[in-house]
RNA sequence: GCGCCUGUAGCUCAGCUGGAUAGAGCAACUGACUUCUAAUCAGUAGGUCUGAGGUUCGAAUCCUCACAGGCGCGCCA
C-alpha cells in the first residue's frame, strides 16, 4: 500500500520536477498521522520542499494534489492538505480490503520484504566472556540481537549469527586455575586459592565433573596439569553458554574462537596487512596501529613490549575475518561499557576499507535487576549473582524477552523480577498473546459450529466488515510493512513491540463489542476472515521478536 | 579533566530521525462477565517534554551552555 502512495506521488513529482527546475528530491517519507481523522496516510513531502523550491508549503503541497488529480483517483477517497502543508490520504476501503485480502492469501510472506535484497550481513552478539555464567545484561543482548536477526532476515538479509568467544589469554587462564584449585580441594589437597579467582559455585561444579571424570590424575602442579585443565574447563563453559541461549531461544551460526584465529596465524596476517599499508609502526619497544589517522583520538598498541598481542590485536584479526567472509554489513551487538572502543573498531575497518556506513554498532545499556523495587544485590568477585538461567526458570523466557525488546536497546533498564512475574497486568506480553489465544479460541469455536476454516481464511465476503472496529483493525494491519521497514531500517526491534501491543488493542475492543460467530453465515465468514488476518499479523510479530503465540493460555 | 548514553504524566516507557492538539501501559477513580477466554473492554483524571539560550515556517527531536543519573577513558581482557 505504501508502495502504490510513493508510486502515485513519484508520478506527479516527477512532472513537477521539470516545471520547478530541480534535480533531486527529498526522500518520499509516508508517515501515519497522529489523528485518525486526518487521515490514513500522510506525506511531509511538501514542507520538505519548502526549502528547496523557496514556497509555501502550502501552495507545493496544492499543486502536487493537483497533479495527483490527473492521474487514477480510484484508490482514494480523498486527497487533502492539512496543517502547514500535509497531504492527507484517505484511502477507499475497497483498497483496504484489497491488502486484506492479498494477506490472506499470502500470510506471511505479504509481510516481508525484499529490502536486503540479498545482503550479506553478519551481526555478532551476547560474545560473552567463558568464564562465567550469563547474567542478565547477556541476556538483553541475547534478545535484542536474536530479534534484529529474525528481523533483517525477514527483509530479505542473508543473516549469520555469530558468537565471538574470547578463549585466550589472561582470563581464560584465570577460569583454569578457580578450576584447578577447587579440583585439588576435592582432591584433598588445600591449597591456595588464586586472589581474583572465579568464587561461584559453577566452578565447583566444574571440578567434581572434572574430578568425576579424571580423578585424581592431574593434583599436581598447575604448571604440568594447567592445560588441560583449563581446556576442559572453558569447553564446559561453552556448553553451557550455549545451552542457556539455546533454552532462552537464541541460536548461533557459527562460534567463532578467538584462541583458533591465533593458531591459524591470522592475527600475524592482519597486523601485517595493516603493516603493509603504512599503518603499523614501533615505538618504545612495542608496535602500534595508527588508528587516530582515522576515527580513533590517538594510536593503539597491538604488541605489547614483551612481544604479546594484545586484546585489540585480535580485534583487528576478527573484524578483517568478517570482510574477508564476505560480509556487506557488519553489525556489533556491544555492551554499553564498551562504547569506547568503537573508534578503533571503526577505525580498523575504514584501514580495511569498508565504507562507514556498512559498519553498525548497537550499545545495550545496563539492565538493573529489583525484586518489587528493590535493587537487588550482586557482586560478581563473590560469585553471588543472579545468573540469567535463573531470571528465565524464575519469571519465563517469553516475559523476559518481551520485557528487553520493550525498550529501545540504548537506554537504561529496570527489570523488576517481582512485577514481571506477578503482576500480570504490567506485561503487555499477555496482552498480546492473549489475542491471539482468544483468536484461536474463535477458530476451534467456529469449527465445532460448522464454520468452515476455510471460509474464514479466504472465503469470507470482505466488503461486509463495516464496523468501525473492523476499520480500525484493517487500517492497523495494513500498518504493518511501515513498521517492519522501520524496524529494520533503525536495527530498532522494539518497534515492532509496541506495534503488536496496538494491534491486540484495536482486537480486544472489537471483541468486546461485536462478536464474529453469528447465525450469519456470510458474516461470520467474513469476520472470521479479518481474525485470521490478525492472526498471521501477530504470529509473523511476535515470531520475529522470538516470543511464542499459544493457542491457549 | 575528556568522551558516550539517558532525562517526557505519580511509576515504567513510546514518540516513526524536524511536523499537526506530546501518546501508551501501570497505579487512582467510575462502569461492563447468562453471550466466541474479564490476562479483556468502555470512560474520567493526570504534562513548564530537567533548565536557559539559539537555529526556522515549525523543536520533545538539531546546536551551545548548565543541572542530574549511568558508563567509559590501560603496553587489562
Amino acid at each position: 500500500m505504501k508502495e502504490e502512495i510513493t508510486g502515485i506521488i513519484k508520478c506527479a513529482l516527477n512532472s513537477l520536477k521539470k516545471q520547478w527546475e530541480i534535480k533531486d528530491l527529498p526522500d518520499i517519507e509516508v508517515e501515519i498521522p497522529k489523528n485518525e481523522a486526518m487521515g490514513d496516510f500522510a506525506l511531509t513531502i511538501a514542507m520538505r520542499l519548502t526549502k528547496l523550491l523557496k514556497k509555501n508549503p502550502r501552495a507545493i503541497a496544492e499543486e502536487i494534489v493537483e497533479k495527483i488529480n490527473a492521474e487514477e483517483l480510484e484508490l482514494f477517497d480523498n486527497i487533502e492538505i492539512a496543517g502547514p502543508g500535509f497531504i492527507n490520504f484517505r484511502v477507499k476501503k475497497e483498497f483496504f480490503c484489497k491488502g486484506l485480502g492479498q494477506l490472506l492469501e499470502e500470510e506471511h510472506s505479504s509481510l516481508r520484504t525484499d529490502l536486503g535484497k540479498g545482503h550479506k550481513v553478519q551481526i555478532e552478539f551476547v560474545s560473552a566472556n567463558p568464564t562465567g555464567p550469563l547474567h542478565i545484561g547477556h541476556g538483553r543482548g541475547a534478545a535484542v540481537g536474536n530479534a534484529l536477526c529474525n528481523i533483517l532476515k525477514a527483509a530479505g538479509y542473508d543473516v549469520q549469527r555469530e558468537f565471538y568467544i574470547n578463549d585466550e589469554g589472561l582470563q581464560v587462564k584465570l577460569l583454569g586455575e578457580s578450576v584447578f584449585a577447587r579440583y585439588l580441594e576435592i582432591c584433598g589437597r588445600d591449597d591456595e586459592f588464586p586472589e581474583a579467582g572465579y568464587k561461584g559455585d559453577y566452578i565447583r561444579d566444574i571440578a567434581l565433573a572434572l574430578h568425576a571424570e579424571a580423578g585424581d590424575k592431574y593434583a599436581g602442579t598447575f604448571e604440568d596439569n594447567g592445560g588441560p585443565v583449563t581446556d576442559y574447563a572453558y569447553k564446559m563453559m561453552l556448553v553451557n553458554l550455549e545451552k542457556d541461549l539455546r533454552d532462552f531461544g537464541v541460536l548461533f551460526d557459527n562460534w567463532q574462537s578467538e584462541k583458533e584465529m591465533h593458531v591459524q596465524g591470522k592475527v600475524t596476517d592482519a597486523i601485517d596487512a595493516l603493516n603493509s599499508k603504512g599503518l603499523i609502526y614501533e615505538k618504545d619497544g612495542a608496535t602500534w596501529f595508527s588508528s587516530s589517522q582515522f576515527e580513533d583520538d590517538k594510536d593503539r598498541v597491538v604488541k605489547k613490549q614483551d612481544g604479546q598481542y594484545t586484546y585489540f590485536a585480535s580485534d583487528i584479526s576478527y573484524h578483517k575475518e568478517k570482510l574477508d567472509r564476505g560480509f556487506d554489513t557488519i553489525i556489533d551487538i556491544w555492551g554499553a561499557d564498551h562504547h569506547g572502543y568503537i573508534p578503533r573498531i571503526r577505525s580498523v575497518l575504514e584501514a580495511f576499507d569498508l565504507p562507514k556506513e556498512k559498519f553498525t554498532v548497537i550499545l545495550i545499556q545496563m539492565v538493573s535487576l529489583l525484586r518489587n523495587g528493590e535493587p537487588v544485590k550482586m557482586s560478581k568477585r563473590s560469585g553471588d549473582f543472579i545468573t540469567l538461567r535463573e531470571v528465565i526458570e524464575e519469571v519465563g523466557a517469553d516475559i523476559t524477552k518481551f520485557v528487553f525488546l520493550s525498550k529501545k536497546a540504548d537506554s537504561h533498564l529496570d527489570f523488576d523480577l517481582g512485577i514481571a512475574k506477578e503482576q500480570s497486568s504490567e506485561n503487555p506480553v499477555f496482552y498480546i498473546q492473549y489475542a491471539f489465544a482468544r483468536i484461536s479460541s474463535i477458530f476451534k469455536q467456529a469449527t465445532e459450529k460448522g464454520s468452515s476454516l476455510p471460509a474464514g481464511r479466504q472465503g469470507g465476503d470482505l466488503s461486509l466488515l463495516k464496523e468501525a472496529e473492523e476499520m480500525s483493525i484493517i487500517k492497523k494491519l495494513s500498518q504493518y510493512p511501515l513498521v517492519f521497514e522501520g524496524a529494520a531500517i533503525s536495527c530498532e526491534p522494539h518497534r515492532i513491540t509496541y506495534y503488536l501491543q496496538e494491534l491486540a488493542g484495536v482486537f480486544h475492543s472489537y471483541y468486546n463489542k461485536h462478536r464474529v460467530i453469528s447465525d450469519d453465515a456470510k458474516l461470520t465468514a467474513a469476520r472470521l476472515s479479518l481474525c485470521m488476518a490478525v492472526r498471521i499479523v501477530l504470529e509473523e510479530g511476535l515470531k520475529v521478536l522470538g516470543v511464542s503465540a499459544p493457542e491457549r493460555m
